[in-house]
DNA sequence: AAGTATATTGACTGATCAGTCAATGCACAA
DNA sequence: TTGTGCATTGACTGATCAGTCAATATACTT
């Protein structure tokens, strides 16, 4: 006895989420279209129909994983920062912020990124947001290599771009698969200084103040 | 009719290295044991008889894998280098050439990541993997920070060590979603400009090569 | 030669699932 | 009211696989 009909559009949100937290609990491959539906109150055949296959469902899912992400934004506040070396720094602890207040949404994002290997559609829908996410920190990679041209001299914007992302992805993996342990404010200061102009000691303080002696001179 | 037999170590063996080719291609859970078997040319039922279950066979491919990686080894020639930021140079552009030359088992890898997401017994195994890959970046990661307190005032060498690993992994997920047009050179250059010693002309060269106008003043 | 332990096989089982389909109810139009 | 189109169901199917097991060949011991 079929149930109340419902407008398409709505269906299909409604079983996209809970394919949304099945796939994150059991995996890509361990989502199965029964559990999704029993999660979603709805009967297996109806997630056939919306969906034409278990692939169907979960590239649906993906573009919708990709849709609901707030595409790295850059907020009027991290604009309003005058030095694009505190712009990409805030950029990174924004990122990293996400990264752990979602840990299913990251948790999903690993699985995506393993189909990515064997699925040529997976593959290029990953590869255009990586895209979107490069691009979004290219212009303040620009900025930063045009604030000091001296030291980034054949360093490239798309470079320096792909390295703000490995940050993050590699902070992800690391912090993923030790939770306990991995300090990600340790990570945080380490990149940041990286990234950071020329040590203002050498211009701000006065010359008796430059070496604190901290180690031996080596 | 039973085959000859063959000593257990040299059996198993045969046998890993047929899954380690069956799963690179299909995926963790896309590996058959009956692929596998046919592979390594013997019968289904041994497969488990000497791995006892699927998951067996995976948990030892993961050991096998692990081991038969030598893991970060400064060489001779890499301690010849004088400067540890040049050394820190040498091992990220050594470890990115083993990434493009065995892309196999990258990809194996990044299955192994997203299991590790839900399986606890892998988690531990990847993260011992992961210490260990910090661990061999610390000595140099203390001496980039030793050789430079002003500059890296408040970084840990755990940090330092874990951005290393980060540029690696993460320089490893652009490239494999797009094998064509990331561009390494351009990442480990962007890298090395991070990691540089403070820009050299500002010491070697004569004040009035100081800067070289390229930019207008900002 | 006889005996023992074990490596190896292939047939079998039982469970699991993705996908199909006929039947059925709902909404809306004529 | 009747009809049409479509959403929804649940039972069914067919295929796929991991894991079991009895039978058997092999190597090694005595």
């Amino acid at each position: 006895m079929p149930g109340a009909k419902v407008p398409q559009a709505v269906r299909r949100k409604q079983i996209l989420g809970a394919a949304y937290h099945v796939a994150a609990e059991r995996g890509l491959t361990g989502t199965l279209i029964g559990e999704v539906a029993a999660r979603a109150g709805v009967s297996h055949g109806l997630v056939l129909f919306h969906f034409k296959s278990k692939r169907g469902l979960l590239l649906a899912l993906l573009d919708w994983l990709l849709e609901s992400t707030t595409v790295l934004h850059l907020g009027p506040d991290i604009l309003a920062l005058s030095s694009p070396f505190d712009q990409l720094r805030a950029l990174l602890r924004q990122e990293m912020n996400r990264l752990s207040s979602e840990p299913q949404r990251t948790r999903l994002t690993f699985d995506y990124w393993s189909a990515s290997v064997r699925d040529a559609t997976i593959r290029s829908k990953m590869r255009t947001e990586f895209a979107r996410y490069r691009a979004a920190f290219r212009p303040v990679a620009e900025a930063v290599i045009a604030a000091n041209p001296v030291r980034f001299r054949g360093v490239t914007a798309a470079g320096l771009a792909a390295v703000s992302v490995s940050f993050i992805k590699g902070c992800a993996v690391q912090s993923m698969l030790d939770h306990e342990h991995f300090d990600i404010a340790d990570f945080l200061v380490a990149a940041e200084h990286l990234i950071q102009e020329v040590p203002a000691e050498r211009r701000r303080r006065p010359a008796s103040a430059r070496r604190p002696v901290l180690h031996s001179a080596r």
